[in-house]
DNA sequence: GTCGCTATACTCAGTTTGAGCATATTTCGA
DNA sequence: TCGAAATATGCTCAAACTGAGTATAGCGAC
C-alpha cells in the first residue's frame, strides 16, 4: 500500500495491519507503579519477508531454508521495529520496505531451558527487490504444497491430505468429536464440493499439526510416510510462515498492499499474476481489470510493453494519491442515513 | 463469535484475529543458537475488557477511568494469554471469555528510567458478564466524544475538532504539509461532506495527537482550551483502548463477534442497538434483520419477549453451528472458475 | 378506539459481481 | 505470406447484493 512510510501514526510511524501503529508512541511516563522486572526474559523477532517474482511468492529464508530471519530484540533498539529491521538487513542484506506486526507469542515450551522465557514477536515484510544474493528466496509453496490452486485443486489434497485426514476423524474417541473432524476438514481444505478459501492457510497448516501429520508435530522422528509433503523448518517457523501467508491474502483484498511487491511501472496481467501468485488462485481476467480501473488504483503512464507476446499492453502505475483520498476500510453493515 | 474455546489451533489453543492463535505452540526447542538474553527486559499485558449494557459500549477500567487492567507477564505464566487473564481476573474480579491480541510495542520513550525496557502486549477482550462490582466500567464515549455518531455528526466535532484541526493544518511549515494535514483531517473526521468512517477511531486520535489537541501529546500541562473534550489516560492507556475500538468495530463485519456480547436469547432490536453501540452509529432496521436471517446466524427460539412496550418480539439465539460450518473470510478478488 | 410504539413483510431501483462473447494487435512458425 | 497462438481490451448479461422506502400487524396506554 504505501512505499515507506507513508501513513504514520501521530507520531510519525507507520500503521500497520488495520491501521495500528507500528511503533509505540512518545509518552511522558511518569505515573504507572512499575512491578518488579522478570529476570531472564528475552524478546525474538522473526520476519515473513515476501517478494514476488516470476510468478511465484517468494519468502526470504536461512539455513536451507529451514529458518525465518531472526534475532534477539536488543537494548540498543529504538523500537521493535527497528530492531527488526536491523535484524534483517544484516542477515539478508536486504532493505525492508513495507513492514506490519504480526503476532506474539511466549509458550512456556519454546525458549530456553531453566528460568529463562522467550517472547517472540513476528512480523510481516513486503519487498520489490530481488537481489538474490543470499539465495534464500524460496517459493512458499514448497513449505505449503497444498496452498497453490492456480492450476486447479493440487493433487497433493485428494491423493494425501484427504485420505490423512479422514483416518484421523475416524480415530476420534467419540462420535461427536469424530463429526467435529471431519467438518473442520472439510471446511479448511475444501473436500466435498466445498469451496476453497484461500486465507485459510494458518488454519489448514494447524489441521495437519494436530492430525499429526506434518513432521513438526513430533518430537522425534516420525516415518515419512505418515507426514504429507512440504519442506519444513526450524522451531514452528512454519507456522510463522503460514500465519504472514494467510495475513497477507486476506489483506491484498481490502487494502492496496500488491503494489508493494509490484515495480514501478506494470501491466494489469503482471498485477494480475502477481495477485494470483500470492493467493494461489486464477483471476477473471476481465473482472481483474475492471476492479482496478474502477478503483482508481492505477493510472496509466502513457506507454505500452514491448517486451513478450502479443498485443502490447499499456503500463500502469499506482495512484499513491488514493492512499490521501480514501479511508480503505470494508463497510458491511446497513447503515442508516443521518 | 465463539464463546470459550471452540474456534482452536492444533494445539487446542483458541485463534484470535484473521485466525491467528492465540497461544504459541508446543515445539521442540533445541536447535535455534540463543544469543545472549538481553538484561532488564520485562514485559506487560494490557487488557481492553469491552461489554454493552444499556446502549453504551463499556470498558473495564482502573483508577478512577484512568487505566486499563493491566500487569506484568510473569515467569509462572504459562503463555502470554493466560497472563493476562490471571492479572484481569484477579484485578477486575470479572472473568474474561473471548480473548484476542491487539498489538505489541516497545518504543525506548517508554518503559522505566535506566536501561529497563518493557515490552507492551496489548489484547481486546469480549464479555457479557456485568457485575458493576469494581464499578470501572465505562462508556468509551467518554474518552472519544466524537466516536459516537449515532444522534447525528456530534456537534464536538463540527464546534470544536474541525476549527481546532484547521488551525493546525494553516499552520504547516509548507504548503504540501498544509494540503497533506487538510486531507487528512478531512477523511479521518467526514468534513467536507466525506463519509464518516467508523473504523478510523486509532487514525482520528492519533492525529488529535499530533495536533496537540489531546492531553496525551504534551509531556506539560497543557492549557484546557487547546485541546478537545473527552477522558483522558495514564500513558498510552487511551491510545490502546482507540486500537481495540477500531479493531473491534470492523471485526464486527466480518466475524460473527457481536454474540459474545449478548446474552443467550435476544431480540434482534437488542442485537442491532449492540451492534449500533459498538459501531456509533445507527443501522437500517429492516435491511439488519435481512442481514441477520440470510446469514442464518441466528435462529428462532419460539419464544417472545413481553417486556417493554410496542408488539413483542421474537426472541433468537446465536447459531454456535456456523462456526463450524463456515470459513467467515471476505472474497473480494474476482475468482475465475477452476 | 385511537395513539404511540415496536415488529415484520414486501417492494424497488441502483450497484456490484461472476461469467462469457467479441474484437484488436502482436509474434512466431510453417 | 498466412494463419495460429497469445495477449489486450471492450461490451453484454443475468444473478446477487444493497440502500431505502412503503405497508401492515400486534401490543400497552390513555
Amino acid at each position: 500500500m504505501q512505499r515507506g512510510p507513508e501513513r504514520t501514526t501521530a507520531r510519525g510511524q507507520p500503521f500497520g495491519d488495520d491501521g495500528i501503529p507500528m511503533i509505540a508512541p512518545i509518552i511522558a511516563p511518569d505515573e504507572q507503579p512499575e512491578p518488579p522486572p522478570l529476570h531472564a526474559l528475552q524478546a525474538d523477532l522473526i520476519a515473513v519477508l515476501v517478494a514476488v517474482s516470476s510468478g511465484a511468492p517468494r519468502v526470504m529464508t536461512l539455513e536451507g531454508g529451514r529458518a525465518l530471519p531472526s534475532g534477539p530484540f536488543e537494548l540498543g533498539h529504538r523500537s521493535l521495529q527497528s530492531g527488526l529491521r536491523a535484524w534483517v538487513e544484516r542477515q539478508t542484506h536486504h532493505p525492508l520496505g513495507y513492514v506490519e506486526q504480526l503476532y506474539t507469542f511466549a509458550d512456556k515450551d519454546r525458549g530456553g531451558e531453566g528460568g529463562a522465557r522467550t517472547i517472540s514477536i513476528s512480523y510481516l515484510g513486503l519487498t520489490r527487490e530481488m537481489s538474490g544474493g543470499e539465495g534464500g528466496w524460496r517459493s512458499w509453496y514448497e513449505y505449503f504444497p497444498w496452498e497453490d490452486h492456480r492450476a486447479g485443486v493440487p493433487p497433493v489434497i485428494g491423493g494425501l491430505v484427504a485420505p490423512a485426514l479422514a483416518g484421523w476423524s475416524a480415530a476420534a474417541p467419540s462420535r461427536a468429536e469424530r463429526d467435529h473432524r471431519r467438518q473442520r476438514a472439510i471446511t479448511a481444505f475444501g473436500l466435498d464440493d466445498q469451496p476453497w478459501n484461500e486465507e485459510m492457510t494458518l488454519q489448514r497448516y494447524e489441521l495437519l499439526y494436530e492430525a499429526g501429520l506434518v513432521p513438526e508435530a513430533h518430537r522425534t522422528a516420525t516415518a515419512a510416510d505418515k507426514t504429507v509433503p512440504g519442506t519444513t523448518m526450524m522451531g514452528d517457523h512454519r507456522r510463522i510462515l503460514a500465519t504472514g501467508v494467510a495475513r497477507l491474502r486476506a489483506k491484498i483484498k481490502y487494502r492496496p498492499v500488491v503494489f508493494e511487491l509490484m515495480p514501478d511501472t506494470f501491466t494489469l496481467l503482471q498485477l494480475q499474476r502477481c495477485v494470483e501468485a500470492l493467493a494461489g488462485r486464477t483471476v477473471h481476467k476481465q473482472n481483474f481489470r475492471r476492479l482496478m480501473e474502477q478503483q482508481e488504483l492505477v493510472e496509466e503512464t502513457g506507454e505500452l510493453t514491448s517486451e513478450g507476446i502479443g498485443r502490447p499492453a499499456k503500463l500502469f502505475r499506482f495512484r499513491h494519491a488514493v492512499l490521501a483520498e480514501r479511508a480503505f476500510a470494508g463497510t458491511k453493515l446497513p447503515l442508516a442515513r443521518p
